[in-house]
DNA sequence: AATTCGTGGAC
DNA sequence: TGTCCAAGAAT
């Protein structure tokens, strides 16, 4: 009779888990030591923030939320402005709409706690495959195939696998699938992405210092930085615009930018549209008598890099086209960084500080 | 399936 | 300086 083919689960698994019981990073989002599972709110806070973004960069923003809204009803309650503001400099700005949506959804129609299920987590705004699963898990212990690109990279190399992404994901996912334990699913999760983080780089993996090393094919391959193998990136377009500084009595003229795409919802300052090539003052904000400075500022996004020209000039009482904020308070404005880069540039060395 | 969404740090 | 990269989701 042939043999049940025997799971590799517990190889990985036991040692891996024993690993993370070792070397586990203290994170304010885990479980404190002698409690079982950390508060959901504070589970999903983190999992949103850190979509993207490194763990250094939230830390300071994830104790800023919990101590300003500690709670799903306190978020749901919240000025909507002040979250976007409150989220201005972590990137991604549709992940704070959705946070927004979310809470107010859970309020709404969970009676403000989660539901337990991956399945019902994957129905609720901003949270996909990856964060449902890393939810369900880590604050609920159910058994979920939990995939970031730690735990996509770190199972390439345990298995080999040499299709490119993205062809090369429903594989990843099957292999996944074999190694995640019944007991202690979120603890292998975290440990997977810990584990990715500092041992599992990139670059430079210190295999020898890995807990898989003798159950890895990449470190059997003697070339497992090699894994996964990904498909070259597209080169970033250049993008040109202009920034509208209308300055009066000490303020400046600040607009809300339209509720979707790029910065959508954040405050902001006036520009034209971004084209090809420099478009100078057209599409000012108001009429004015504008100067174009000869400073510019440069910025990078996914997908495009944008030199933003500068256009400064006095405005009268009577514009009306936004908003206008206390230039010596710009930075509470919640203006996205591209927004600052430009306020700095042109209030910071003149404005005394 | 391929694009569109930010930002800052590492190398 | 340029490139890659990080606990991805939505369309």
């Amino acid at each position: 009779m042939p043999a049940k083919p025997r799971s590799i689960a517990p190889t990985i698994s036991g040692p891996l888990l024993a690993w993370y019981d070792a070397h586990a990073r203290i994170l304010p989002w885990r479980a404190a030591p002698g409690e079982p599972a950390p508060d959901p709110y504070r589970v999903w806070l983190s999992e949103i923030m850190l979509q993207q973004t490194t763990v250094a960069t939230v830390r300071p923003k994830f104790a800023l939320f919990t101590r300003r809204w500690p709670d799903f009803a306190a978020l749901a309650a919240a000025d909507e402005h002040e979250v976007m503001s409150a989220w201005a400099g972590l990137g991604y700005y549709a992940r704070a709409r959705n946070l927004i949506a979310c809470a107010k959804m859970v309020v709404a129609e969970h009676g403000g706690q989660f539901p337990g299920s991956e399945a019902a987590l994957r129905t609720l705004p901003g949270i996909g495959d990856y964060t449902a699963a890393a939810i369900a898990s880590i604050a609920f212990g159910e058994r979920a195939v939990v995939i970031d690109t730690n735990v996509e990279r770190v199972v390439a190399r345990l298995f080999a696998i040499a299709t490119p992404l993205p062809a090369g994901r429903p594989a990843i996912r099957a292999a996944a699938d074999t190694i995640v334990p019944d007991q202690r699913s979120g603890d292998f999760a975290q440990a997977m992405m810990d584990l990715g983080a500092s041992i599992c780089t990139p670059r430079n993996p210190k295999c020898l210092a890995c807990p898989l090393n003798q159950d890895c094919a990449g470190f059997a391959s003697g070339a497992p930085e090699a894994f996964p193998v990904k498909a070259a990136k597209a080169a970033k377009p250049q993008r040109y615009g202009t920034i509208f500084w209308a300055e009066r009595g000490g303020q400046v003229l600040l607009v809300r930018r339209p509720p979707r795409g790029l910065l959508g919802g954040m405050r902001a300052l006036p520009t034209g549209p971004w084209a090809d090539a420099a478009p100078g003052l057209a599409d000012a904000p108001l009429a004015a008598d504008w100067r174009l400075l000869d400073a510019t500022v440069a910025h990078v996004f996914t997908h495009f890099r944008l030199e933003l020209a500068l256009a400064v000039a006095p405005a009268d009482r009577h514009s009306n086209a936004g908003e206008w904020w206390p230039i010596a308070d710009i930075e509470s404005a919640g203006l996205p960084t591209v927004f600052a880069k430009a306020a700095a540039a042109i209030a910071g060395p003149g404005s005394g500080e």
